[in-house]
DNA sequence: ACCGCTGTTCTCCG
DNA sequence: TCGGAGAACAGCGG
């Protein structure tokens, strides 16, 4: 499920379900989302603990709690924080924080892709996954100048090198691809040879992209579970497309693969 | 029944 | 050291 936008739309969840209360115990099952760590750090390192801080980095969530400890949130491809009433059963739950509201935040993850690790923020934060994150996708002050000093890194094609969480933080195989298609830039492109108009034109389609997303999110005011309805229309504009029409130039989409992962694009309209 | 997958990390190879 | 391919993780939906 998540790149930036989900990730973000969780943060908010998480800001207004679990801030300023206290986490009377955290259960975890032992899985691979612990990473070999022993459950029962878990809840070492968090029981009594209150929440005060949610960030997101990229598509990482770090929790701040009173007296400096953390907790670092990664959903990988299906995980998904829901809450739930103390003692009601969750299906794929591998983590989960009691509060003293008597609600349970789960993380749900069937596909166990994601990651919790605890331990003082500070030690957290120095975690090579986490301190090597590129800017965030969604930074207001990234334009042509700072995409500039990040792409012209490595000579690898652009749509791999904006799923580079390294290069920029937050984008995925979806936002890639749709923002590349908003610049009409090709995804073959080497990275280190767009101009600054080109630039420009990249800046502000990430941007565009990870805003129509939010958009097109339910607000996290409401209690409501961010479920999409099976048959929903697909929302974005090349993702998923192949063999339909480009929406700017009419030609047929197409999809190749690309470091492992399906990329669609528009061959005409992106250069 | 089979294939693909909104993510990351590892290994193998050039 | 870089970069590409493929595997592994594991469940669901088309």
């Amino acid at each position: 499920m998540p790149e930036l936008p989900e990730v973000e739309f969780a943060a908010r969840q998480l800001r207004r379900w679990m801030v300023g209360r206290r986490v009377e115990r955290a259960v975890a099952e032992p899985s691979r989302v612990l990473r070999g760590r022993a459950p029962r750090e878990i809840a070492r390192a968090l029981q009594g603990r209150r929440l005060e801080a949610v960030r997101r980095r990229g598509k990482y969530l770090l929790l701040d709690f009173d007296g400096g400890a953390g907790a670092l949130l990664h959903l990988g491809m299906t995980g998904k924080l829901v809450r739930r009433e103390v003692g009601e059963a969750e299906a794929y739950s591998r983590a989960r924080f009691e509060l003293d509201d008597r609600r349970a935040i789960h993380l749900r993850d069937p596909r166990k892709f994601g990651r919790l690790a605890v331990g003082p923020m500070a030690r957290l934060e120095r975690m090579k996954e986490v301190a090597a994150l590129g800017p965030d996708a969604n930074d207001p002050s990234l334009d042509a100048r700072a995409l500039a000093a990040r792409l012209g890194r490595t000579c690898r094609p652009l749509k791999i090198a904006l799923m580079d969480q390294r290069v920029l933080a937050g984008l995925g195989n979806i936002h890639a691809a749709e923002a590349l298609f908003r610049a009409q830039l090709s995804p073959k492109r080497r990275s280190d040879r767009l101009s600054s108009a080109q630039l420009g034109r990249l800046a502000a389609a990430i941007g565009e992209t990870i805003g129509f997303a939010f958009d097109s999110m339910p607000q996290a005011e409401a209690d409501i579970e961010y479920v999409e309805e099976p048959g929903a229309e697909n929302p974005f504009l090349v993702y998923g497309k192949a063999g339909e029409r480009c929406p700017r130039c009419r030609e047929p989409l197409r999809s190749f693969a690309q470091g492992g992962r399906t990329t669609f694009w528009c061959p005409r309209c992106q250069r």
